[in-house]
DNA sequence: TCTGGGGTCCTAGGACCC
DNA sequence: TCTGGGGTCCTAGGACCC
């Protein structure tokens, strides 16, 4: 072994190195997936830089655009303000995340018609684990690329493909493989991928641990062999430790199909910030509703609830409530919420911009409790509810809290809920 | 420039218990 | 009037990812 080798792999337990050989991780990515997506349902938008997540003189940010709209500056979380200084000529789309879900959906199909093993990293991004279906295929790369084909062929999306002995590698990989393209970090070269690379590469080196480290004069992966690992541990804490392994290519990692979510959230930031605490608190319920659809759509209950306010100054507060047995009903979760929130509204003399709920700590079935009669009338009203408004849209089955919102909010098909009046009163 | 929405994970500090 | 040490649980905040 070489100086340089050892040093590169200093870390490396001697058994792992036998445990990893012959993993086959592939990481896939859908190329500006909501923007692609797009443009498949208006092939007028091809060739045009397209942005997606709202209009260009609103609040928020791009959520995703394609790659025309990359070549002005413009890049995914960039404001959108600005993205329009940047093009004004660029098309501006508030886009249909149920759509997005939809051709989610239908990727995620695909994928475990290779392997059992697969990972939602998010709506358009997953790992699959390819070794324990070894026998299955003549190689593991041949495998990845027909995984790839069939994803583009079915879809009509293009997807970046990346192959590695881990997650970390072949996640290095795909990034590498975009747009459209596929790569694979054959073994033995971990060390001449990976040296180069920038350090923001790296998943968990952000923002500010990149200010961080440049300061270090650390800018790329290579550099980053000759920290000691107690200094990045100092600096990143447990993080500095994962930086450490997979700036040398080392993740054990599990490919890991998560069953149970680790929480739910909804949240919203107005076109204006709101000052009236009746908006508030109607938005808030209306939060709530759209919540508690999402638990009962995957039977989940939560122990925990969460509300979050984000003030006209963009600080953000959050409070949580545990709870001894878990909830799932609206007007349940609502009381929780109303009760949290108004712990941080009466303390402030700020307007809000942000309203927000999440539940979390979540289980699929409530327990039995041992002094309530068992009884789930609640729980099939709900989904009742729910099938009256699929069936004949929102609104018509009203709680008092929604005939409140609707007395504040109009539903415009395009734009969603509206504002009615402005805010005058606390 | 003025900063989305939906998530995950980590950390620090205080309360509480023995 | 003076109060240790260790463990666990809970809350709040923040970095980061797509």
């Amino acid at each position: 072994m070489t100086m340089k080798r050892r040093h590169f792999g200093e870390t490396a337990k001697p058994e792992s190195e036998g445990l990893m050989r012959g993993r086959c991780v592939v990481h896939i990515d859908i190329d500006a997936f909501f923007a692609a997506v797009e443009e498949l349902l208006n092939p007028a938008l091809k060739g045009k830089p397209v942005i997606v997540g709202g209009l260009p003189h609103e609040r928020g940010v791009a959520a995703t655009c394609n790659y025309e709209a990359r070549r002005y500056g413009i890049h995914a979380g960039m404001p959108l303000r600005q993205a329009y200084q940047l093009c004004p000529n660029g098309l501006f789309i508030r886009g249909n995340y149920q759509v997005y879900q939809a051709f989610s959906e239908k990727f995620f199909r695909i994928l475990y018609e290779y392997t059992p093993d697969v990972e939602a990293a998010s709506l358009d991004e997953a790992y699959l684990e390819l070794t324990r279906c070894r026998p299955l295929y003549a190689s593991f790369s041949e495998a990845a690329r027909r995984v790839k084909g069939r994803v583009e062929k079915e879809l009509g999306l293009k997807v970046s493909v990346g192959v590695g002995p881990n997650k970390i590698l072949a996640k290095l990989a795909t990034k590498r493989a975009k747009p459209a393209g596929f790569f694979e970090v054959e073994p033995g070269r971990e060390e001449d991928f990976l040296r180069d690379l920038g350090i923001e590469c790296l998943p968990g080196i952000g923002p500010k641990a990149q200010v961080i480290l440049r300061m270090l004069n650390i800018h790329k992966i290579g550099d980053l062999w000759g920290m000691p690992r107690s200094a990045l541990r100092s600096l990143f804490g447990l993080g500095g430790e994962e930086v450490y392994l997979q700036s040398r290519g080392i993740d054990s990692r599990p490919v890991f199909t998560r069953i149970v979510p680790k929480s739910v959230s909804r949240e919203t930031t107005f076109l204006e910030d709101i000052w009236d605490r009746r908006l508030l608190l109607a938005h808030l319920a209306y939060l709530c509703d759209r919540l508690t659809l999402g638990l009962r759509e995957e039977h989940l209950f939560a122990h925990v609830i969460e509300v979050k306010a984000r003030y006209s100054d963009f600080k953000t507060e959050v409070r949580r409530c545990l709870l001894l047995t878990p909830l799932q009903e609206m007007t349940a979760i609502y009381r929780v919420a109303e009760d949290l929130f108004l712990k941080l509204f009466s303390t402030s003399r700020l307007s809000l911009r942000l309203v927000g709920v999440r539940a979390s700590d979540l289980v699929r079935a409530r327990p039995l409790s041992l002094f309530e009669p068992y009884s789930d009338r609640e729980e099939r009203l709900a989904v009742a509810v729910d099938r009256v408004r699929e069936k004949y849209g929102f609104g018509s089955l009203l709680t008092v809290r929604e005939r409140m919102l609707d007395a504040i909010y109009e539903f415009e098909p395009r734009r969603g809920f509206v504002l009615k009046t402005a805010s005058l009163t606390r």
